[in-house]
RNA sequence: GGGGUCGUAGUUCAGCCCGGUUAGAACGCCGGCCUGUCACGUCGGAAGUCGUGGGUUCAAAUCCCAUCGGCCCCGCCA
């Protein structure tokens, strides 16, 4: 421990010790005053304890919610104290005095404020019990897809996020100067992770992902952090949904143990996708048209029919999660492997309560067919020339997923805008902070 | 990009339709009082270029036009 820190207990130590003297640093979430005692809610990142200063102690001081400070004292079990044990100050240091006309502080609800406010005072927003919690929640989706792709002999893999074409379609990517040549911002890791499956078999990477689209929209980022797996010699899209079943459901029984308590604060949805049906597109259509007489839909579903899709599925299977597979082919990207009949894809999506979260695909791992898949898109094969050769190593067949974390993130806690699950979002307007 | 809606103290809002005294409230902030609070209570105070620019009018937060921004829905996607 560094010696900086050698003096400081931490407020969670404090519990179950009996009487202790210590020094506590930490951040002021409420300050209540009497004639002849002071109380001063702190807060660290282990917990919370009431403060008790006398008046005189802190006269002058100026003390403010969300100033910091050091408190050097004796803590001591008292049933006045919320929680049963309060620690006197005998010395109060403010390490840095908070501002007197913050938007708001850690005890606010942040429902009651504006969302660009939010944003704008984000580390303030991540103090306040709920608005931290999604980004610890956040952190272990994430931390949890890496290790349980890791335990399943996946190697993580690091892609550079500057690339010379489109990968997925060419008008969505952000351009930048690179020297004296055009080069894009990385719309996807896809043509890494396929690189990645012919050395390794199994690659990961999570990272950042950047769409040029001036979309507006609750769901949408132009900078969104992607988890994305690619394995080799799988027979089918069937091993990808099957993996990805597992993984998710073991993630979320992490979360669901580990964030017991703050989970309580959300709308949280973390089931076992173990009873998730898989319906073909066109069972999908019939399903609409079924339930809600729609027949508007021919090569894609739109926001509506997600929403309807998973509640089907809920009422069907118990849960709120639906893989969908064999959409039209002519709607997928050009490395896509056709389905048997050749008109639809061997992929899947993903709905999770509502919103796509995932698209997964088995992918064309022989040259001669990714050529010819580039010619009939009519995209211009000579960028690719390069892309073409790593095929002629022995590609395994092979596919994988992309996993949106911060739709999951939106998704598994009854988020409204992906905004509140994206720290920093970037989108048409916004580049700060 | 299309449609809808909103922009007024630090914050959340009322006022706008039907133009007219010093633009209000709550919370927060500052100060006083209060034997231990725990959303403490109580008394007082400070705090607003009414998003921005232009127009109509004797007079604009209020009506008109433009512009910038927020939010929701759609398109598209993760």
């Amino acid at each position: 421990m560094p010696p900086h820190q050698s003096r400081r207990t931490m407020i969670a130590d404090l519990k179950g010790r009996g009487p202790k003297s210590a020094v506590l640093c930490g951040y002021i979430r409420r300050i209540r005053q009497t004639k002849s005692t002071t109380f001063v809610v702190l807060h660290d990142r282990s917990g919370t304890i009431q403060v008790v200063a006398d008046p005189a102690l802190i006269k002058g001081a100026g003390l403010r919610a969300e100033s910091a400070l050091e408190v050097e004292g004796l803590a001591r079990e008292d049933p006045r104290a919320p929680g049963g044990i309060e620690f006197d100050a005998a010395e109060i240091r403010v390490l840095n005095q908070a501002a007197d006309d913050l938007p708001f502080n850690s005890v606010s609800r942040l429902d009651d404020l504006s969302p660009e406010l939010v944003i704008n005072y984000r580390p303030l927003a991540m103090r306040t019990e709920r608005g931290g919690a999604i980004f610890q929640i956040e952190a272990a989706l994430a931390q949890g897809f890496r290790a349980a792709l890791i335990k399943r002999g996946f190697t993580e893999i690091f892609s550079s996020k500057i690339v010379a074409n489109a990968t997925e379609g060419g008008t969505n990517l952000f351009p930048i100067r690179y020297f004296d040549r055009a080069a894009y911002l990385a719309q996807s890791p896809q043509l890494y992770k396929e690189y990645g499956v012919a050395a390794f078999e199994r690659v990961f990477e999570t990272a950042h992902v950047y769409r040029a689209e001036p979309h507006a929209s609750s769901r949408h980022l132009c900078e969104y952090y992607s988890l994305d797996l690619e394995m080799g010699f799988i027979e089918g899209v069937r091993d990808l949904i099957e993996l990805e079943r597992e993984i998710l459901s073991e993630i979320f029984a992490e979360i669901r143990a580990r964030f017991d308590k703050a989970l309580a604060l959300f709308d949280a949805y973390l089931p076992e996708l173990d009873g998730a049906p898989t319906w073909t597109f066109d069972d999908c259509l019939a399903r609409l048209r079924a339930a809600h007489g729609r027949d508007d839909l021919t090569d894609d579903l739109d926001p509506a029919a997600e929403r309807q899709l998973c509640a089907i599925a809920e009422k069907e299977c118990g849960v709120a999660a639906v893989f969908v597979t064999a959409f039209p082919l002519a709607s997928r990207p050009f490395y896509t492997h056709p389905a048997a009949d050749g008109a639809h894809a061997e992929g899947f999506d993903l709905l999770l309560r509502g919103v796509e979260v995932t698209t997964g695909g088995k992918r064309l791992h022989r040259r001669a067919d990714l050529d010819a898949a580039l010619q009939s898109r009519g995209i211009n094969r000579s960028g690719f020339e390069n892309h073409l050769r790593m095929f002629d190593f022995g590609m395994p067949p092979h596919g994988g997923l992309a996993i949106g974390l911060e739709r999951l993130t939106c998704q598994v806690l009854g988020l409204k805008n992906i905004r509140e699950a994206t720290a920093y979002p970037r989108d048409l307007n916004r580049l700060q902070p």
